[in-house]
DNA sequence: ACTATAATTCGCCAAATAACGAATTGTCAA
DNA sequence: TTGACAATTCGTTATTTGGCGAATTATAGT
């Protein structure tokens, strides 16, 4: 209990980490899709949601080469729940989340495949 | 917001400061009780409630050669609130907190310049 | 089959962090 | 005033962490 609670809270002290849980409150989310918003390396992308994963904090969900994420659901343990609770409810209305529900509406208006082959450019 | 709330989360994502605002959750206490339940050296503690200080989540009271801690109360920010209620509920019954409710029992019953001495002497 | 691409893993480097002891500061009591 | 002690600050060291690119795996399309 105790150690899953660091883990959680560790998992919580990371922006890009906090912003990916943000991201995913509007629904879930394919990997190339938050690497979009972070603008990090996919390897950068992929262990950070690593790290939320391991920490309970959220699931994921294969779709031939695509992954999505979600934000755990009735299924997580009481204390992830909380701390999503949590964190949710201490960022809504943060400016550098807004920023990224704006950005979010771009890119998951254009096509994932469009999205990946932009960022696989850079 | 963004930043207040990684620095709170990073001052959570450590087992001696979640055991410390634990132990606060029954009361003030001054550093050396703080050590003498932690088994850290005293430059370590203070450390740890400094950074548990910095993110607001505990403020202090000067009292001679004592500094006594306690939680945030109402003044604190609101983010700081619900992320010690966040705490506490996910810590509650915790068998580490547990046996430090124990230890702090035996702890404040000890005189504290008997403890303080005590743990000089070590 | 072959190529392209989404995602992960691995190895590396730089920065942050936790721990300690030593030195310092401030306060009380002989 | 001198000594004892609570607490903090500072310097050092070992560990952890975040970032990237390269290599790897798996899947879809040609």
């Amino acid at each position: 209990m105790m150690n899953e609670t660091v883990s959680i809270a560790k998992a919580l002290s990371d922006k890009a980490r906090l912003r990916a849980i943000m991201a995913l409150s509007g629904g879930e989310l394919c990997v190339c899709q938050i690497v979009g918003l972070l603008g990090l390396a996919p390897s950068t992308v992929s262990r950070h949601l690593g790290v939320l994963h391991q920490a309970g904090l959220i699931s994921s969900r294969k779709d031939g080469r695509w992954v999505y994420f979600r934000l755990a659901g009735p299924d997580a343990s009481p204390p992830a729940r909380k701390a999503l609770r949590w964190v949710r409810e201490a960022l809504a209305g943060d400016s550098s989340v807004t920023k990224d529900l704006l950005s979010l509406k771009r890119i998951t208006g254009v096509s994932k495949e469009e999205l990946c082959r932009t960022q696989a450019k850079k």
